[in-house]
DNA sequence: AGCGACATTCAAAGCGCTTTCAAATATGTA
DNA sequence: TACATATTTGAAAGCGCTTTGAATGTCGCT
C-alpha cells in the first residue's frame, strides 16, 4: 500500500492526502479526518527512504561504534545509548550506528554522514586534539560532541562533566583527611576525560607541594580486571598510597577486590574515590563499603544529548551550545582519615 | 555532487557510470576505471535513501532495543550487540535502533520493518509464548531470533544456546559432589531462557528424587544488587542451600558478596555456578574464588547472527535455520564438595 | 560488401514521497 | 449581482538512484 494506492481509494490526490497525514492546515478536517480513518483501516505507513529522498530528513541521529574483533564492549556505551534511546522514542526518532574500527573513527563518520541515513550525529570517546572535529565542522551537519577535546579550541557543541573539577574536589577531600600519598586508577591515556582528571588531582595536590608521580598513575581500560592489576601494583609500591582516586566504579570493583586480598581494610587502610557514572549494574551504596563517589548519570547525558540533536533538526531551538555539568561528591563509608603509621 | 552532476563531469550517461560503480560487466574496462578516478577525486558517494529507494535494499539490519524511564541499560545488551557490530562493519551494514517502550516491542517490531529503514531484523530477549513470533512470520522479512520461545512451535529462524542442557549439567556436578540443598538465582521468569535454566535445573534434581521448591528460586534482574538480595534471602533459609546455580556473573557478584558478608567460604561452604556469557567486564577467572561457569560467549553469538541477517539479505545462503549451541561447563574453584555438617 | 554477434553506451521510466504553482470552489462585501 | 478573498484540492515537477529496452559501433566471416 503506498500513497498513490491510498489516494486513489479514497479519491483525493496524493498531494491532499500527504497533507493530511502530515498535519498541513489547508485541508478540510472532515477530509482529514476520512484520510486518517482510511490509513487507519489500511495500514498505510509512508516509505521511509521516499520521504528522506523528498524532504531531505530521516528522522534518524547516528553515531559511531567503536567495534573490532578484540574490541571490547563497554558498559558506559550502552547505559549512555539507553539515555539516547529513551528520548529518540519519544520523538519517533531512531538511530543509526556504524560500526567500525577504532582506528577508522574519521573514515566511518564521513561515511556515516555522507551516507543520506541520518539527520544529526553525535560522538563520544574523545581524546585529546581529536581529528573528529575538523571533520564534523566540515560537514555541515548539526552534531553534538559528547566530552571535549583537550587541546582544541572548544569552539563546538559539546555536553560534558566538569572532571577535571570533580577530581580536584575528590582529592581535596582526601588531603583534608590527612592522606599524602595519592595513586589514580585513570582511564585510557589518551581520552579527553583522562586527560583532565589527572589535571584535577595534579592540581590539588600541587596546592600542598605534593606530586602524582608515574608509578602512581595508572591508564587501563575500565574493567574489573584492569582494576585488580592496578591496585596490586599500588600496593607493591615502597610507599604504599593509602588515598586513591578511581576513573569508574567498574575499575574500583577490581581494585577493591585487591585491598580484600591483601587484607587491607577500605576506608580504614586505604581509602577510596571513584567516578560512578550511575550504571544501574554497579551501584556504590550496594559495595560491601560503599563507595564515595563523584557522581553524574551518563543516562541522563545521553537524554539531554538526544534532546538537542533532535531539537535542532527539527528546529525546535535554539539550545545552548555548551554545557559542562557539575559533578556531585558523595562521601560514603570507602573514605576515611589517614592511618596512623 | 549527485550521479547526475558526476556523469555530466565524465561526459557518460547515469547508467554507464551507475553500472561502473555497481560492477556490472558490459563496462568497458578503462571506462569503469576513469570513472573510478572521478569518484576518488570528487569525493562522491550514492545517496543511501535514494539507493534504497530503488532497490528497495538498504544495508541495514533492525533491531529493537527496549527503554524506558525506569528500564534498566543491560550489559549484555551491550555485548551482544558489539558482536554483531563487528560482523556488520565487514559488510558495509549499519544496523537501526528503534528504542521502544518494553511494553510496546510488537508495534515497535511492526513500525521498524514497515518503515523501509532496514533489510533484516532480529529479535531477543524472548519469552515464553512470545507474540512477536506470529508479527514477524507475517512480515515477509528476514529475520532471525536470538533465542527461543518456550511453548511456540519452534518453526522459525533461530540461534540459541541450550540453556536447559547447561543447567542440567551444571546441576549434576553438584549433585555428584553430594549436593542435596539447592537454590536457582535467575533472570526474569517471562523470559525464555530462564523457563528452560529451570527445567534443566529441576530435571537433573528429579532423577535423584529431589524437587526445588519455590522458595529456594529467585527470579530477578540481573544485576549485583538483585543477587546480593537474592542470596541473603537464600542464606536465611532454614535449610540453608549449599549449591546455588546462578544466571549470570553478574548476578553472582552481588551473590558472593553476600556470602562473604555472612562469613562464608565460596567453594567450601558454598558451591556456585554461574552462566557467563563471556562479558569482557566480569571474567569468571578473576573473582577472588574463581567462578565454575556454563560458558557461551554473547558475542560470538552476535557474530553469528549477522552473519546469518546479512548472508540472507545478500542472498548468500543457504543457513540454517535453525541452530543450538551446546555451551561449555568449566571447572573453577567456587565448587567443591557438600561440606559435612 | 553485407550480415549477424558482440561489446558498449544511453534515454527514459520508475521507486514513493513532498511541494510548488495553479485551479476550483466557497465565502464575504459593496 | 459582481468581484475580491479565502479555502480546498490537484497536476506535475522533482529528490538521486537503478534498470529496462533500444541504439550505436566493432568485428569477424562469408
Amino acid at each position: 500500500m503506498n500513497l498513490k494506492q491510498l489516494s486513489e481509494l479514497l479519491g483525493l490526490s496524493q498531494t491532499t492526502v500527504s497533507r493530511a497525514l502530515n498535519g498541513y492546515p489547508e485541508v478540510n478536517e472532515a477530509t482529514r479526518e476520512r484520510v486518517l480513518q482510511a490509513v487507519k483501516e489500511t495500514g498505510y505507513r509512508p516509505n521511509k527512504a521516499a520521504q528522506r529522498l523528498a524532504t531531505g530528513k530521516a528522522g534518524s541521529i547516528g553515531l559511531v561504534m567503536p567495534t573490532a574483533p578484540g574490541h571490547q564492549s563497554d558498559v558506559h556505551f550502552g547505559e549512555f545509548l539507553a539515555g539516547l534511546g529513551e528520548e529518540a522514542v519519544r520523538h519517533d526518532f531512531h538511530f543509526v550506528i556504524m560500526p567500525a574500527d577504532p582506528d577508522d573513527e574519521v573514515g566511518a563518520l564521513r561515511r556515516l554522514a555522507i551516507s543520506g541515513n541520518v539527520d544529526a550525529m553525535f560522538v563520544a570517546y574523545m581524546r585529546g586534539h581529536d581529528p573528529r572535529l575538523a571533520m564534523l565542522k566540515s560537514l555541515s551537519m548539526p552534531y553534538v560532541v559528547h566530552g571535549r577535546s583537550f587541546g582544541s579550541e572548544p569552539d563546538y557543541p559539546y555536553l560534558d562533566i566538569d572532571n577535571e573539577a570533580a577530581f580536584y574536589d575528590a582529592t581535596r577531600l582526601l588531603l583534608q583527611l590527612g592522606h599524602t600519598r595519592f595513586a589514580l586508577m585513570n582511564g585510557p591515556m589518551h581520552l579527553d576525560f583522562a586527560i583532565r582528571r589527572k589535571n584535577g588531582v595534579i592540581s590539588a595536590l600541587a596546592e600542598r607541594g605534593l606530586v602524582l608521580d608515574e608509578g602512581s598513575m595508572s591508564h587501563t581500560l575500565m574493567t574489573d580486571e584492569q582494576g585488580l592489576l592496578a591496585m596490586e601494583h599500588f600496593l607493591q609500591l615502597p610507599e604504599r598510597p593509602t588515598a586513591i582516586l578511581c576513573s569508574s566504579t567498574v575499575l574500583a570493583l577490581g581494585a577493591i577486590r585487591a585491598v580484600n586480598q591483601a587484607g587491607l581494610r577500605l576506608g580504614e587502610d586505604i581509602s577510596l574515590i571513584a567516578h560512578d557514572d550511575v550504571l544501574p549494574l554497579l551501584k556504590p551504596e550496594n559495595f560491601s563499603v560503599p563507595l564515595t563517589t563523584t557522581r553524574s548519570s551518563l543516562r541522563a547525558a545521553g537524554v539531554r544529548i538526544a534532546q538537542r540533536l533532535i531539537g535542532t533538526v527539527k528546529q525546535a531551538g535554539p539550545f545552548p551550545d555548551q554545557e559542562l555539568w557539575k559533578t556531585e561528591l558523595i562521601v560514603r563509608a570507602s573514605t576515611g582519615p589517614v592511618p596512623q603509621v
